[in-house]
DNA sequence: TTGTAAGCGTTATCAG
DNA sequence: CTGATAACGCTTACAA
């Protein structure tokens, strides 16, 4: 059994379980239990039984074990498109957060989907109807479905991140979008601000409606018309954001009344923004303020340092696994929780009172 | 069999390949060849298995198969700490173009490891001597190695990308680090400048070696003394590039003679050691030209914006996969290859010829 | 407490 | 070309 005939040209298999229960003297099961379940089997044996396994350097086969207990212990990430934005850290946030978390708790990471076509989605399907995946995280995107099979009817614990599928019956984790903006929008108005240019993800999506709601929440409640805010972009990605940035600002300056503060709905959007507005001859804060959203680290080395909504991507992280894993271990018949951590808004030097006399502007 | 009879509470397990065998009125061996092999079973029967098992939605389970075989088709990728930078987009872009070519051949992206302690470096062990990795591929770090086990001694075919270790027998997918950097060196001396601030990653790591390398021989080949260049860093990872470059601005002030031109090993470090300059007056590239590394997208939208090396990383990953395929294949003893993948200096406003006098600051 | 034996869902060998 | 049947390495009743 194993590999001890060396023969030459195989594939080296390791040793087997078979060879740990000959070197300690036990029946291959008495292995397994001592492995699985130290407290069933005597002290004596078990500790032969260690001895052994680790002088040959045993580790259990994955499959072989995961084929007989009818379940895997990987998890899938599915990601929504391109893995990477302009400056923004939250997806490998996350990365790192789901991952390090799902290794505490025994499990592995795959990743599921990275480009949207139906070959992903095929992918995805097969991951899971396959007995791969044991569980899937989903981020800001809808469920995979492909010629009859959906993610959805795979039987699999689901958890979505970012984006509120609640109704949907998925377990959700999402930052509180709307109040986060409504409230760097109030800090605007407090400061004096009464015009504002909103930069948009794509339009409909989520976290638009949500952010954009913040606006005009924070505007309504200020006494301010909804025609206070004027909206850019709608049509690109998130992963687009520089490109975005640069098309608002080519809004603005087609702007007869301009705006004294800029809402931007990502980091790499204010960045590209901003860029351009200062090679236009723009002070910022003095000729505009800015804030945005994600938090990347970059915001504080920009010039000048960007306000920004830090999302908790680290906790949420966590929460996502830990509502993951309790769907598992509950095979869970629950109602779909939601969970929301806090973002928090970041104040930097990139906003400031609007300068000389904001009537100029408003004509009032 | 299967989960015909709905059993209340069951998990769902799917249908088997005996299901289909049995719509289509045929052996199960046949059905598992019809779908493995079309070729060798007769079209008809075949035509009929097939609309079985997309009736059934059939999905076949991937662990019973790679038991069977003995192989799995999940690909680990080996990260070294944390996965995520300052501004920086090189391991998410890594992930993105290995995943997909990955996913093109069959395979699944699994994700080993992002910190580098005992439990990870166990974790990642058990995944390549379980059976449940195939291959891996190891960014910029050495091979794990816990008691006794070694995943030089998995038996799986290893890539190492970023990180030149075809010496240490591993096929190895590398960008001209040294060459980039002595070219863009270059182009700083042609410009006129002969007094350099190098900030450096990691001290005697690789890219530290090759990147440094890289300007002594610029230097050497315009007959300039090796020391027209002051290091700066040395002591923190390339994640925590922003603090490097804070630490080299403080640096720089405490310089005597002042450089007239950076040389930063990574965009993090130029990001926040320009953003300390500028605080403190100078202009750039007035006063101070600045090259990084890394070719982040940010570095577009800089002010100025960054010149910066590019690293090709989505080549790299094609690059590596190819390797890491080949390898399985001819399950090779051949030797270590080395691919060099060439950069690219990205030319834009932060480098500039030193202004008039330099005298001027060194006198002071 | 330990051993025996029956699978888990495939693939591969070997007859037919 | 197709069908039995024996593994793959492990877990888990069940028996001893």
């Amino acid at each position: 059994m194993s590999n001890n005939k060396d023969v030459l040209g195989e594939e080296p298999s390791g040793p087997l379980m078979a060879d740990v229960a000959r070197l300690a003297g036990v029946a291959i099961s008495t292995v397994s239990r001592a492995l699985a379940n130290p407290g069933r089997v005597n002290e004596k044996t078990r500790a032969k039984i260690d001895a052994a396994a680790k002088q040959l350097g045993y580790t259990p086969n994955a499959m072989a074990r995961g084929l007989r207990v009818g379940k895997s212990n990987t998890i899938m990430i599915i990601l929504p498109g391109s893995l990477y934005y302009g400056a923004s850290q939250v997806i490998p946030q996350v990365l790192q957060s789901i991952n390090k978390s799902l290794s505490q708790n025994g499990y592995n990471l795959m990743i599921a989907n990275l480009d949207r076509d139906e070959i992903s989605e095929r992918h995805i399907l097969d991951l899971a109807f396959g007995g791969t995946a044991r569980g899937a995280i989903i981020l800001s995107s809808k469920l995979p479905e492909v010629d009859g099979r959906s993610l959805a009817n795979a039987g699999l614990p689901i958890v979505s991140m970012l984006l509120d599928m609640s109704d949907a019956g998925l377990p959700s984790v999402v930052t509180n979008d709307r109040e986060a903006v409504r409230e760097a929008t109030a800090e605007l108005i407090r400061l004096g601000h009464r015009r504002f240019l909103y930069i948009a993800g794509p339009e409909g999506n989520y976290h638009d409606v949500e952010r954009y709601g913040g606006v005009l929440e924070a505007l309504d409640a200020a006494g301010l018309p909804e025609e206070a805010v004027v909206r850019s972009g709608g049509n690109l990605d998130y992963q687009q954001g520089f490109e975005i940035g640069i098309q608002a600002a080519d809004d603005f300056a087609a702007l007869a009344v301009k705006p004294t503060a800029v809402i931007a709905t990502s980091d790499d959007m204010a960045i590209s923004f901003m860029s351009r507005m200062q090679q236009g001859g723009l002070t910022i804060p003095g000729d505009l303020s800015i804030v945005s959203f994600d938090g990347s680290p970059v915001c504080a080395f920009c010039s000048p340092p960007l306000t920004t909504i830090e999302q908790p991507v680290e906790h949420m992280g966590q929460a996502a696994v830990a509502l993951l894993l309790d769907a598992i271990d509950r095979s869970g018949k629950e109602p779909a929780t939601r969970t929301v951590v806090r973002s928090r808004l970041i104040l930097r030097e990139s906003i400031a009172a609007p300068t000389a006399s904001p009537r100029k502007h408003t004509a009032r």
